[in-house]
DNA sequence: GGGTTATCTAAACAGCGTCCACATAAGGAC
DNA sequence: GTCCTTATGTGGACGCTGTTTAGATAACCC
């Protein structure tokens, strides 16, 4: 950012490059797809050539971890928020679900990169910002615990809950799931429909295995 | 598959080139991972020059497809088996989830090419020989809906049901649940455990929204 | 046998991730 | 200020990829 008389000249160093990458590729991501996500085009993005992202990543997928950790942290952002509107433990529950889906919803093609990176490590992340989003679950079920059945198991449930949300993120995008959504009144009450339907396996099902 | 004299020579015309491109497919994918799996690739497995394939199929795309309707055809498969073993309505239903995530678990690579092309295609498929393996849940649901509590809505708990299915078998490869299983005494237990408690949204806990 | 059609090859193209040698500039020691 | 070190950039190359094109080969049908 330095001027040579009046003519604005590119300097040689970038500034903040590590930075501006990871921008260029949530840019490129959310609007050219994951496809056009490579580690050329996040380069020309920035203005700069394709070596240089690698003084500041030492991999594309480096560099893609940068982006994911970002939704991760938003998404955990997104869980503690709707907390607040279910007053109710019970219905708390609900309301996590449903913001976990509609970032899902809202973010698609980056929330399909977290999972993306998070399986080839076979590894979950947490959002650094906090204790995670899992956590976040894990914290909603256990303000309800007590209007829970018996025998309940407080990891079993939060994973329970966690794919559950996870499953239909992924689903809900499907169209054939479209004229639902529009018999449903939108695709909110839907998410919300299905989330509470969620009880289709269940102990009261299966009563001592 | 002709002899010249005792040597035998390489035909020019492979013969049935489209299924074994397909089943070269396939193990490149289980045994060198979904990177690896590259037209190119296939191609040299099967023998042939990197222009081949695009007698057969139109887009490396087309051939993944095929690759991954196999794996609908095969979960269908394993779906319908598993309804034979749980002979009350009820039960069935968890048999046919665990069916499910088992068949996830054992052919990971292959179940995630079948959702990453769904996804992309935003519709997914069924598989072609019988109804397809979201109408064999639809059905175990069927069978049991006496059993589920009102108000019930089929649709919405057949998609409860798949999503759920499909959410914990995204999660339950991931690492950090390792020493859960363990201590339930292996894999499949804590499968079922999981199920089992897939009740954590649902009905009872937003009576009358 | 002769013409049509299906199948395969060889060679080329642009784009990709990555690495190398080298250029440029910023920062600290004196 | 000058000198040296270190961080950060460029340009060019490598081998890989998906795909297309022109031409070779063989099967099939009249």
């Amino acid at each position: 950012m330095r001027k040579d008389g009046n003519a604005q000249v590119k300097p040689y160093h970038h500034g903040d490059l590590s930075r501006a990458l990871v921008e260029a590729g949530r840019r490129i991501l959310e609007a050219e797809g994951p496809e056009a996500l490579s580690l050329r085009a996040v380069a020309r993005e920035a203005g700069v050539s394709p070596a240089a992202p690698y003084h500041h990543f030492k991999d594309k997928r480096e560099l893609l971890e940068a982006v994911a950790q970002q939704g991760w942290t938003a998404l955990e952002v997104a869980i503690r928020e709707s907390k607040a509107k279910g007053k109710e433990p019970r219905k708390a529950i609900v309301e996590v679900g449903l913001a976990y889906v509609l970032f899902a919803q809202r973010n698609p093609k980056l929330y399909r990169l977290m999972y993306d990176l998070a399986r080839s490590r076979t590894d979950m992340p947490q959002a650094k910002g906090g204790a995670g989003a899992y956590h976040q679950v894990q914290c909603a079920l256990i303000d309800a615990g007590e209007d829970l059945a018996e025998p309940f198991n407080l990891q079993l449930s939060t994973i329970a809950c966690w794919a559950a949300g996870h499953g239909l993120a992924e689903l809900a995008g499907f169209k054939q799931f479209d004229h639902i959504k529009a018999a449903m009144g939108g695709e909110e009450a839907f998410l919300r429909g299905v989330l509470e339907h969620i009880q289709v396996y269940g102990r009261q099902l299966t009563p001592a295995t």
